[in-house]
DNA sequence: TGACGCAATGATAGCGCTACCATTGCAAGC
DNA sequence: GCTTGCAATGGTAGCGCTATCATTGCGTCA
């Protein structure tokens, strides 16, 4: 089934057709009705790959993530997928696994598409790929990080910013022996560096650090509370790179009897729906995930149909949650 | 940059660049070279939309899934998705967020990228969606569930056996009053109809059903057991269409101060990771997403190649996981 | 009345690649 | 020597659509 044949089941030529189903009124009433009935008769389902070849145009954006099992990420790419569906736009996936030769792979595979944008969760460091995609041309954003040297567009917030914020918080609650539990991960390295010095300017015990490496569960953060506190039994409070990791370090301090947030405050971050719900509910830093994914799908779809994009840099900020648990 | 470029820098017809790039071992060693040299120094990337069109052959599979935040199918995606990048394919993602209308209007966008596959979690009831799709001849998995009559391929397993299952499971552990708390899905009541039949059929009391709509957070799980316990004070074990119904559950439980199991047992759904970290251990119901995910992979991609799919309808089974909430 | 504008439709030429069918050159075999 | 076979390369056509530039017919205005 291909447009010539509806167009034959019309009576009218192939461009013709095309028109009534792409612009509908730049034909006439009588045209347009002929062609949706042959549409309609014979099932037809334009060909987009031809569509894109011949117009430049695929309609199609791509996303780059590093995880999509339980990761902060997906409220995001949900709401880049919703925002761009409704526009008639589609999505491709990749995932890296966090592997950077993973991403390398990804992103070639993907700039053979042709995709009118690409959205990127985090930063590309220079290299092979970030070369590639600036000589394609492909509208790009970055995302969930500042830099002041963007690929093309960004929507991000600073983590630097967060690390201190959080130290400044935790401290103005008392604390003195801070601690923090992280998966090892740039941003999380970042929002803890920060929150280290912020720690230190502000007089207190220097910051202990536990890295539970790549692994995102929730068993790492049972374990990283019971290395810390073989490390430093007197801990006052733990902030831990994500929910998850602060469920984790909730979950053991329950098993080990230990009050929370009385004798241990814990503090986690993405604010996922898991946060309010634990018990005591958990204190967190919330990131307006969807808005970064909404905002991402205006921003490359007005590049894609030649609008100028009027904010291509945006900080989107967070906000420290004060819940129960610290 | 596009082959020809490729092809006049390095000397040769487009043709034979065509080959060097995409079956190496048809060219001479010199042209080899020639060709791969000239592909890095023109930084050229394939384009995937015109040799698609070309050879009807997209290497584009695509996935439908009712949501991907916190949801039991992103093991069965990422490792769909896994298994075919691997072999050089690619990953649409499409959501339909539980509506049959976005359904049906993704359907059609997908089948107009001619994709080389589609996968579907659970399965695609009649209506113009499912008559185009058959019409369309692209391969097809359908999955999470059984059916006599799949579109074309179909790797699951039996909610009802499930429904089953658990009821005698949790009758063998001496519960006589059970309730269900469950979300609004098609499978979700399939298994609870099962479980309410079965616990008849061994002649205890008549199930009490929650049906906490179409909302799956932790929060309706809690304000199911409080319902639950207006309606019903003396149940003694819930059985949750999912693992984070069951979380909800189980906090609201510890709020009230209800001991669990002693006094309250609970049983999830899909065994997540939440599940095996939960206080008390969380008692499930494990599939092996992972597992329909690669077979879903291999199964399309061997049809895309021509090849015969040996089994196309796959039961993968489930196993009910005793730990300690229930 | 003729020039002009405008809406509706059509013809043509690609988009960048691969399928298919030559063609070439050279070694092997009778 | 001539056929045969085979590996390496090239030419051509076309995948299904849209951009671009005609063309047609009709109403409008000086």
């Amino acid at each position: 089934m291909t447009l010539r044949d509806v167009a034959k089941l019309a009576g009218v030529a192939p461009i013709t057709a095309s028109r009534a189903i792409n612009t509908p009124d730049q034909v006439s009433a009588e045209v347009l009705r002929k062609v949706q009935e042959a549409v309609v008769r014979t099932g037809y389902v334009p060909n987009r790959m031809a569509g894109g070849l011949a117009s430049s145009r695929s309609r199609l954006i791509a996303a780059v993530t590093p995880s999509t099992v339980m990761s902060v990420f997906m409220g995001t790419i949900e709401a880049l997928n919703g925002t761009l569906f409704d526009a008639g736009y589609q999505l491709m996936l990749g995932q890296t696994s966090y592997s950077a030769e993973r991403e390398e792979a990804l992103l070639e595979a993907i700039i053979g598409r042709r995709p009118d944008g690409i959205f990127l969760t985090g930063l590309l460091p220079p290299g092979k790929s970030r070369t590639l995609l600036m000589a394609s041309g492909i509208p790009v954003v970055e995302s969930w990080d500042l830099t002041p040297t963007p690929i093309d567009m960004l929507i991000g917030f600073s983590h630097s910013d967060i690390g201190r914020e959080v130290a400044r918080y935790l401290a103005s609650k008392g604390h003195r022996k801070m601690a923090v539990v992280r998966a090892s991960d740039e941003r999380a390295e970042q929002r803890a560096r920060a929150f280290s010095e912020e720690v230190l300017q502000l007089g207190l015990t220097p910051v202990v650090e536990v890295n539970v490496g790549s692994s995102r569960s929730i068993t790492s953060g049972r374990d990283a509370l019971t290395q810390l506190l073989d490390a430093c039994p007197d801990v006052e409070v733990v902030f831990c790179s994500s929910d998850l990791l602060a469920l984790g370090v909730l979950t053991q301090a329950r098993v080990l009897n230990i009050d929370v947030p009385g004798r241990l405050a814990i503090m986690g971050f993405g604010d996922t729906p898991l946060a309010s719900d634990m018990v005591p509910a958990l204190s967190s830093v919330r990131i307006n995930g969807e808005e970064i994914g909404q905002l991402a799908a205006r921003c490359l779809m007005d590049r894609a149909e030649g609008r100028e994009v009027l904010r291509p840099m945006v900080d989107v900020g967070f906000s420290v949650i004060e819940r129960d648990s610290a």
